[in-house]
DNA sequence: ACACTAATGGCACCGAGCGCCATAAAGATA
DNA sequence: TATCTTTATGGCGCTCGGTGCCATTAGTGT
C-alpha cells in the first residue's frame, strides 16, 4: 500500500502534454525524445519506461480505455441486430469529453496525419479489433480467430477511419454524425 | 538510347531475391540491411538506392502494378453495380502466375506476420485505395476526397487482408475464392 | 587520349531503442 | 540515528535504419 523505493519523477500525463505541446510547436519527426526529456526535465532513458516508442505517446493510455469498449458491447441487448449493436458500441466509444487534454481532436489530427503514427497505428488497433471480433463470435457461436469475427473488426475499424478522416477535414461537422453516415453509407453502396 | 556511365551493380530482383532468402533463414528483424548489402555483393549505401527501406524490399515493384489496376477497373462496363464492379476488380488484381519469384504466398506471409511490415504497409496501399477512390468517385460524379469513395477504398483493403489472413492460414484454401466470401459474408452482416 | 555521365560506396552523422548498472531517494527496521 | 530494502532514475555504450556528402569507378561519345 505504501510507497516504498524512491519516488517518480514524472507521469505518462505530464509526458503528454510536454510531447504534445512540442509536437505542436516543432511537428512531430522534428522533436526527438531527447527534447522531450530536456523539456520534462528527465533522463532520456527514463522516457522509454514510460512510452514503449516515441510513436506510443501520441496515444496515451489508449489500452485501458478497451475495458470500457468490451463494457459497452456487453450491455448490447441480444435481439438487436449485430450489425446495429456493433455500428452503436463504435459511436458510444467514440464519446469523448469536450474538455479531455490533450483535446481529442488535436490527438486525432496527430495520428491520423502523420505518416509515422497512421503506420504504427495499425499495431495499436489490433487489440480494438480483436475486441469486436470477439463480440461478434460470441454471438454467432464462431471462433475469434473465424474470418467472419474478424473481418467485421477490421471493416468496422476502416469506417472509423474514415469517418475520423472526415471530421478533421471539416471542422464544422460532428463525429458521431459522420461515423453513423459512413456506416449507413457503406450499406447503402454494398446493397444498390 | 545508350547507356551512358556507370553500369549497375545489381538490381531490384536480384536484391530481393537475397532479402528473401535471408528472411526466410533468419526472420526479418533479424537480418540487417548490412547482412543484405553484403550477401548481394554491394554497398550497404547502394542498396537504399534501390530500396527506399528495409520495410519495401518485401513489397517489390508494387507501385507498378497499380497501373494494371487502374486498367482493370477502367474495363470494368459501367452497368454493372459499382460494388461487384469494384468486387471483381480486387478479384482480378489478385491474380498472381503461380510461379512467381518469389512466391506470393512467401511475400504475402511475410508481409502480414511480420509487425513492422503490418504498421508499413498502411503507407503502402494508400494508392492502391487512391486506385478504387478515384474509379467510385468518377461512376459517382464525386471527388476521389469525398468520404464514400475514401470509404469504400479503405473497406475493400479490409476485406483483401481478412481474405489473405484466411488463406495463409488454411494452406488448402482459394485465394480467389476466400475474396468472394469474404466480400458476400460482409453483405450478409451488414443486411441481416 | 580526353571529356562526359551515371552509378557506386565509403564516411560521418543522426535518432530510436535497449541492456547494463551504479546511484538516488524513499520507507522499514533495529 | 544508522542501516537495510525497495524502486525509480539516468548515464553509458552499443546496434541498426536512414541520410547527406563526395571521391571514385566504369562505362560511352568525340
Amino acid at each position: 500500500m505504501s510507497s516504498r523505493g524512491r519516488p517518480v519523477a514524472t507521469s505518462h500525463a505530464q509526458i503528454e502534454a510536454v510531447a504534445f505541446r512540442l509536437f505542436a510547436e516543432r511537428g512531430f519527426d522534428a522533436v526527438t525524445m531527447a527534447d522531450i526529456a530536456a523539456e520534462v526535465g528527465v533522463g532520456r532513458r527514463t522516457l522509454f519506461r514510460y512510452f514503449e516508442s516515441k510513436n506510443d505517446i501520441p496515444w496515451g493510455q489508449f489500452d485501458r480505455t478497451l475495458d470500457g469498449f468490451r463494457a459497452i458491447l456487453a450491455e448490447s441487448p441480444d435481439d438487436l441486430p449485430l450489425a446495429d449493436a456493433v455500428q452503436r458500441a463504435v459511436l458510444r466509444f467514440n464519446e469523448y469529453p469536450a474538455d479531455s487534454d490533450p483535446p481529442h481532436e488535436q490527438r486525432m489530427r496527430l495520428i491520423l496525419e502523420t505518416p509515422a503514427l497512421q503506420a504504427h497505428s495499425v499495431l495499436r488497433y489490433a487489440d480494438w479489433r480483436d475486441v469486436i471480433a470477439e463480440y461478434v463470435a460470441g454471438r454467432l457461436g464462431l471462433q475469434a480467430t473465424d474470418t467472419l469475427p474478424r473481418t467485421v473488426g477490421s471493416v468496422s475499424l476502416a469506417l472509423a477511419i474514415s469517418a475520423y478522416e472526415g471530421w478533421l477535414a471539416d471542422p464544422g461537422s460532428d463525429l458521431q454524425t459522420l461515423l453513423e453516415e459512413t456506416m449507413t453509407s457503406l450499406r447503402d453502396y454494398l446493397a444498390d
